[in-house]
DNA sequence: TACAACCGGTTTCATTATGCAATCGGTAGG
DNA sequence: CCTACCGATTGCATAATGAAACCGGTTGTA
């Protein structure tokens, strides 16, 4: 799987490689949603994504080196799939797409709150997310498969915003 | 013009509006090279866009309210094409696009300045570049089209740069 | 041992997007 | 008047996308 290549000019490279309409979005299931196996993403998508583009897309990226596959040891037919490096650092490129996104096109709240959480958290924040996602997708791939793990980092967080933010609303209706 | 909605994910939303091959790469020549009429688009491309295609991008990024269309007073056909305020708050996006595609793709070191340069410079310079934009797209997006007036700020910093990094390598190889 | 549910995909076929090349009618300047 | 240039459009071929059905093998359960 190679790329094409029309100019050496990063934008345009990165646009080879992730501009389509699915690429990032398995990418954000992979990393946000901890979603490791194929039926994980086909049927967990928000998106309703097909299994042939599903099945294209993840061969794309493996081919692209942005996600490897292995066996899972606990299912001969199971595959897990894992982030590697160059994936984990698109960290800062999902949170600029998304802070984007949240403010300028109609997102829905609930789905909005990582996006929020990424871009009040800032460098420092995306650094021990993606020092989670190490953790989880290279050192312990296999490990951080199962269940519903995900970055601790996140997780925490997440609930501390969430309780912020109910906080918030409460005593803005107190009054 | 419509977006499908498909879910309402910050990401997702902002992968059905950028994510083609071409939307990015079209606001990043009217952005970094100042390129406002169809021509300069289609023949200075460093991908060669054919011009069926640009015209397409051109019409749905009007319609989604990325980039205006006017008239251009000194020649009854030519028009002029503007970034509006959504398109340039894209920068910080361009800018993490940028320093990935830098850091993981192929990319060739003339093309590459800019984006290292607006990795280095950070937010700071980013709002200084967007300041720059409005002047030149929103409140005189019709002297801002004359000639090949690009950001002051960018043009400056870029030199400084360029000067820095021709005066470390002197000094590399005088010894 | 039968069997249903599940595994990661593949196949088929229709629709849509992309891309190249040629061309368009109108305009500007000499 | 004529040439170059303006922002596109058209025709046509190929590639990407998408919905739905389907595949052989595996696993857990009765």
């Amino acid at each position: 799987m190679d790329i094409e290549r029309r100019s050496g000019c990063p934008i345009n490279l990165t646009m080879e490689v992730l501009g389509d309409r699915w690429s990032l979005v398995v990418i954000r299931d992979i990393m946000f949603g901890n979603r490791r196996h194929f039926r994980e993403l086909l049927t967990h998508s928000q998106e309703g994504i097909a299994s042939n583009i599903l099945a294209a897309r993840l061969k794309r990226l493996v081919a692209l080196g942005l996600v490897s596959k292995q066996d899972d040891p606990s299912h001969s037919q199971k595959s897990i799939y894992s982030l590697t490096e160059p994936a984990i650092q698109l960290v800062p490129v999902l949170a600029a797409i998304g802070a984007w996104g949240r403010r300028h096109l109609p997102v829905s709240e609930d789905l909005s709150i990582r996006a929020e959480l990424l871009e009040v958290g800032g460098p420092a924040l995306w650094d021990d997310f993606m020092a989670d996602l190490r953790r989880i997708h290279i050192e312990d791939s296999i490990g951080g498969a199962n269940g519903s793990v995900t970055s601790p980092v996140l997780a925490r967080l997440t609930q501390a915003f969430l309780d912020a933010r109910a906080k918030m609303k409460a005593g803005a209706e107190g009054r």
